[in-house]
DNA sequence: AATTGTGAATTCCTTCACAGCC
DNA sequence: GGCTGTGAAGGAATTCACAATT
């Protein structure tokens, strides 16, 4: 185990090794390989046993890696092994959308609290239950809720300001959907997610599809574990 | 105008720079440096300066960048100059959010198509007024509506085969919400927005504090350009 | 025989630093 | 003087390739 820093792109991808090896361990099946791994995402078997050897050897020569056992590790790693509380700012289309979303491991992620500025929105529920509180609340509701974790799903001429205002309670983890660069204090990771930029690129690709060809693509962002019910998403 | 190879890394920030840009046009602005630029999205300012000059020399030593100009010439790289046609796939929580979702320029894409499974929905009209058809009708509605960017937000267990069929009739770039690491057919362009790496690689940040500073952080996703109407995205 | 863990090589991306131009 | 465009340098991420291990 090193103590090099990790980048962004290794975190990226242990999370998606740990959604396949959920899958794997599922199917029953209790040992794999980084070279089986690897082509499961088109990425390069050294990828795979670097990415997991910053934090230890967790393979056996000559067998591979157990499915359970790595999947422990990778869990523990990425602080997944105690409940995370979230809450969402922002419960226009998309913020109910995200309230409603079952794609993200329930187990790890708890949904809290759901802020608007919005009067009419106010005190009024969303279709799980909870209370949409004003925004004014956020910082005590922080506190006593315990949220590791903010959603900021405002338009963006107001996100800066929640980002502000979170920062002020204590949050060190934010995932940004406003199309907005935010400036976050340092100690502080924002994470964006931004829906125009992802068009804006395909469109370029779109204009200039030589320069395209099979290629990883986690570098960017969203994924699932288990088979959903059935329901779109 | 060289030939080179564009790196997606580039084309996701010509993306948040055009934005900058739009919002400099509307507030009067005429002229900005690399400099200006690169302090709003903490970049370097060669980094800006190199990833315009792939594409020609649009700057005047001394001057700077014509806003209006560098603008028109960032919407074209970009191909936004056309109107790009879109559909959804799956009419869960998310494909609603998304085909309410104000936050992308109207303009440069417009959504003609929804498309979901589940016989209860089809022929249904969600609240923009498009009506919900069956997948089973993908290759003939692709065809007809000169549809070019699909996005995918069905459920992981159904996202390849989303992805298999509208690869058969014709389609180059989607966007993918699933939860899953899709596979490609070659000169396909596949996105991806998933919303559990995006949380578990926070989790991470919140277990290893230390490794964090204030970085540029567009390397991943979304954004808007223009101030929205005061209503929650 | 198969597969890991890892130094070395390579490729890719960013930043520096400065000549050239307005 | 200020700012672009860019070659060169530096740094980061990926891939190669192989010794080590079961």
């Amino acid at each position: 185990m090193k103590t090099e820093k990790i980048s962004e792109l290794t975190t990226n991808r242990l999370s998606v090794y740990l959604r396949c090896l959920s899958e794997l361990e599922s199917a029953g099946i209790e040992t794999v390989s980084s070279q089986t791994l690897a082509e499961q995402f088109n990425l390069n078997s050294a990828q795979i046993r670097k990415d997991l050897a910053y934090f230890g050897e967790f393979g056996v020569r000559g067998v591979g890696y157990y499915v359970k056992e790595l999947r422990r590790h990778l869990q523990q790693i990425l602080g997944l092994n105690v409940e995370r509380r979230i809450a969402i700012v922002g419960v226009g289309n998309l913020g109910l959308a995200l309230a409603k979303y079952q794609g993200f491991n329930r187990d790890a992620f708890r949904l809290v609290a759901l802020f608007d500025d919005e009067p009419s929105k106010i005190g009024t529920r969303a279709a799980n239950g909870l209370e949409i509180l004003s925004t004014e609340r956020l910082p005590e509701v922080i506190e006593r809720e315990t949220i590791e974790i903010i959603l900021i799903a405002v338009p963006a001429f107001a996100a800066q300001q929640v980002l502000d205002r979170v920062t002020e309670a204590g949050i060190k983890a934010v995932l940004n959907f406003a199309p907005i660069v935010l400036n976050p204090k340092p100690g502080v990771k924002v994470k964006n997610v931004d829906l125009s930029v992802s068009l804006e690129s395909l469109s370029y690709f779109l204009v200039h599809p030589s320069e395209e060809a099979v290629t990883a693509n986690h570098l960017d962002l969203f994924r699932i574990a288990s088979v959903e019910n059935g329901q779109a998403i």
